[in-house]
DNA sequence: TAATTGTCAAACTGTACAGTACAGTATTTA
DNA sequence: TAAATACTGTACTGTACAGTTTGACAATTA
């Protein structure tokens, strides 16, 4: 390769920045100028690094997407009821991540426009967990596991994700969440 | 009154068309000479009856939700697993409707935008449907009314409305709706 | 009938913004 | 050192679009 190489350096600064602004206020409602400006490069730059504001909407997904990582497998207890509640605890801090939501978020808005970043999200994030999962209640010997799991993020899961979506739903106390999480795992221990 | 006064049938013109275009593409991709141009109408009337794009969103969404009707009863009779089945069904019959996923797109999208209209609409639509769901189980002397009516809604609704807002989920076949609401009654009913 | 308001059609204003052009400087490799 | 590519900063092009203006005609009422 002859000449000067891109600066990896403002390639993050570019992404982190457009990262920033398009969860913030929308993919619409940020210009190419703006992400110039925050990410201290200049506009020449920015398209130097990405052909168009499509690709570089989905470089920002695809690299947030990169950055979660839901490979590990959930540790198995010989107590049901606390390992419920350990995976219900972690299903409701993804969900009440800011930055998960503003996700969401923007995913649905450009549904239309990027189909294939819609599955891609869905691929890479919610049917990560519900495998997650899956794949417990499968060492439990549990029937249907893949049912199971499903149901069991669905009740779990409630309306907090629906209501902070529409901007209805501050960020809830940690007790709160215990609470309704140790409610769901009692009921759906009588459904195994 | 002095003067011409506004034509009603413009004014259902101008609505249906906004509201076919919004809920279409979506409020930024829709331009109000697109929406006058359907609507049959000038740009000028569009204006005289609505002083702008915000105000005529709104009336848009204020149309849609007066439109919709959640105040009957549920009916209840002695076969409670039939009732439930009668319950998710018309839960589901909702949530798959094209217009009513298109609503929740576009609130979501907006919402950062316009707050009121979110809350607007998240009262006078799910929050109806739980409170009939809540008026249902009080009649049947069920513990914790409120919480089962929401453990439900979130049971028997699953992922089908995340996937439709991500644009991944075609309309399904009643018949694969009815094996879920099945599914979902037995499991819940165990809980009541 | 006269004043008042609605409607139409088309041209117009101002602004925001995606993407390009250009001229000069910096960095890397052959 | 020379060719090649990256980066900066600013100016520019073209387009889309919200909202306004104008002038003519229509409907309504005092």
């Amino acid at each position: 390769m002859r000449g000067r190489p891109k600066d990896n350096v403002k390639n993050e600064q570019i992404l982190q920045a457009a990262s920033d602004l398009f969860l913030d206020k929308g993919l619409k409602a940020t210009s190419m100028d703006a992400v110039a400006g925050r990410a201290g490069v200049s506009k020449q730059t920015l398209y130097s690094h990405f052909k168009n504001k499509d690709a570089l909407y989905q470089g920002v997904i695809l690299n947030k997407l990169s950055s979660y990582n839901f490979t590990y497998t959930i540790e198995m207890t010989d107590d049901r009821e606390a390992d419920l509640q350990n995976m219900g605890s972690y299903l409701l801090d993804l969900l009440t991540d800011e930055e998960v939501v503003a996700m969401y978020r923007i995913v649905i808005s450009e549904a239309g426009t990027f189909p294939k970043i819609s599955s891609l999200f869905y691929e890479s994030g919610p049917e990560q967990v519900v495998e997650q999962f899956t794949d417990y209640f499968e060492r439990c010997d549990v029937e249907e596991p893949e049912y199971k799991a499903e149901l069991f993020t669905n009740m779990i899961q409630g309306e907090w994700l629906m209501k902070s979506l529409m901007g209805l739903q501050a960020r809830p106390p940690k007790r709160e969440l215990k609470v309704h999480i140790r409610r769901v795992v009692k009921a759906f221990i009588k459904l195994l």
